[in-house]
DNA sequence: CTGACAATTGTGAGCGCTAACAACATGCAT
DNA sequence: ATGCATGTTGTTAGCGCTCACAATTGTCAG
């Protein structure tokens, strides 16, 4: 860092003096104000230049009551999609001039998340992404009114907040119209938590799509995400054998249900097909490689910062953005044994 | 959040009325300086509340020259490991009352390095962790003096930063040692990249272990930690059959392995053992399940903020730490064949 | 009762910046 | 020349806090 010859930082004053300037002008100039002639705004250029100044956030921050601040509010931030979807907002949020500090939930509970936005309130941030995916924080979320845009990841948000989704339904239908397509009729789903939106919205997703087919929608198993959920499910749907297809809410639980397959002998594709959602980078490993629903966390997380910047510099009204998932196929489907 | 009666947000001076003392009296209490008398204290500490009062962070910065913020500078912060190793620096930092901003690098050049600690200055960051794993990191760390410590997760830091690591050698040790006890004499190696610390680290723990044991240490193959770097190795290992034991560098380059192996048709642990590094939550499901060494990246996160308050807060010399790794045992490793 | 000292509380200044307004040129129609 | 709009620059105040120091009170030995 560049330090003037006192050993003080400069500051606006410093540079004013040495462009030959009052420090207003030095401020119309970083600030991009029109009404300055382009000699003096090059004079003062040269000047900042010189100096190594940069302007001090703690100060501009005290008079203008913005900090440049975005405050993201995450849990299991340490999973793929909300890591990557975290990625994509710090990128947009960055590349608009803006700091991103984050507040990781340790328990989704009223206080913890009341806590965390008081954190961010502290701060003054402009604006909070909510990457909670709980069907309650949205509620939540209304209760304690920030003052500022709220733009919750995961959730088509409602009058009070925004909100930037990948469209799990859509997904859903994706995923399940493979298997039917394959010539499946009996399709299972092992779905994620119930009070986590996109687990439920996969749910929905899967059910509709078959009833729509007209094919029977009975056997639904309520996971926890993780591929120790899944494989507990996997041994006992080898043992019952009800489904020759199944719909998995992530593909961890997805891996899960394959090695619990493999144990038990029954194998993927040939005696049941297996579908996935994420499409983390491994899930082309799986034996077999999965086939899967791709979802853009980076995208969404992008998405995600376009609508709270428009909120925050346009003064946008609340709004949602949808991204659009995609089908991977792999080996881990295939039409089902015709039965003798 | 509570307004006083005018809209606005309370400050000091209003505590200071409503209690009936100076704005000075306020800050000393807020700031639990010792000289201010228990009723006093109470009845500040009444206003407070009564105000619902929290104090203008800006304004504290600007005359402190302090941020109460730290700073996270990362790269690949959606992977397992730098994903939970923000998990534990959020943590300690927050619960230490500090504000945690990141910056995440889409390359690791020495332009986006300095950028992102620019970034951190401007912000009046307090402190930096740097969750860069390259060898380079801390040379280009090294030119750019950002005046505040600077802790460097993932490597044993130097003269002029101080580190916070996982004992890799000593990780690798585990792994080999593990394989040698069960008979393996020719225990190949599927390294991360070897401009990673970490990659590095490992290699030279794997050979150190092998010379010791007075076995041979020719088979290094460098993966860049993805699972496709390791399919294709294991494709390659499988029609060379040069090792009975693979010791490799992350779960995920593990994953692809064995999924060339089971391919090609190459039993794992019957024909060749196999051993991981890091223990994600899914590869105790992998086919078969993956006998690996856990770090624990959350208290390697922990471990760095502690060391760094330190220096903040007592200025306490640069220093490192280290955490030390554990042998999980499971499916993907035997005792090898006897041959005939 | 006095002076010295410690404990407690108050006063004033200033951190570096922006907002509001004032002041000054400049150009042009009258 | 005069008046007025327009563009450009300067002046002043104040955001909310902490620091350094001043002032006040209480305590106790002599």
């Amino acid at each position: 860092m560049s330090k003037s010859s006192n050993g003080r930082l400069p500051r606006l004053e410093d540079v004013a003096e040495l462009a030959g300037v009052s420090h207003q002008t030095v401020s119309r100039v970083i600030n991009n104000h029109p009404n300055v002639s382009k000699a003096t705004r090059e004079k003062v250029e040269a000047a900042i230049a010189e100096l190594g100044y940069r302007r001090n956030t703690a100060a501009r921050s005290l008079v203008t009551r913005r900090s440049q601040t975005i405050g993201v509010l995450g849990s299991e931030l340490a999973q793929y999609g909300p890591a990557n979807t975290l990625l994509g907002v710090e990128q947009a949020a960055r590349d608009a001039g803006y700091f991103v500090s984050i507040a990781a939930l340790r328990s989704v509970s009223r206080d913890a998340i009341f806590d965390a936005l008081r954190h961010f309130t502290d701060q003054s941030v402009d604006g909070i992404a909510v990457l909670v995916p709980h069907t309650e924080t949205l509620r939540i979320l209304e209760e304690f009114n920030p003052g500022v845009p709220v733009v919750a990841v995961g959730s088509l948000g409602d009058e009070a907040v925004s909100g930037a989704m990948v469209d799990q339904k859509r997904g859903a239908e994706l995923a399940v119209g493979h298997l039917i397509e394959l010539g499946h009729r009996r399709i299972g789903h092992v779905a994620g938590p119930s009070d986590w939106i996109d687990g439920a919205l996969r749910a929905e997703g899967w059910r509709a799509a078959l009833e729509e087919a007209g094919l029977p929608h009975d056997l639904l198993l309520e996971g926890d995400w993780s591929a120790g959920s899944g494989y507990e499910f996997g041994r006992r749907l080898a043992a019952e054998r009800t489904a020759t297809a199944l719909f998995v809410g992530n593909d961890q639980m997805a891996l899960g249900i394959l090695r619990a397959f493999n144990e038990a002998g029954v194998r993927v594709p040939d005696d049941v097909s297996v579908v996935g959602f994420d499409d983390q980078p491994e899930s082309g490993y799986f034996t077999p490689p999965l086939t899967t629903v791709r979802q853009d966390f980076e995208e969404l997380g992008r998405r995600c910062i376009d609508i709270m910047l428009k909120e925050i510099e346009a003064g946008a009204a609340v709004s949602s953005t949808v991204v659009t998932p995609e089908l991977v196929r792999r080996a881990s489907t295939a039409s089902p044994a015709t039965e003798h």
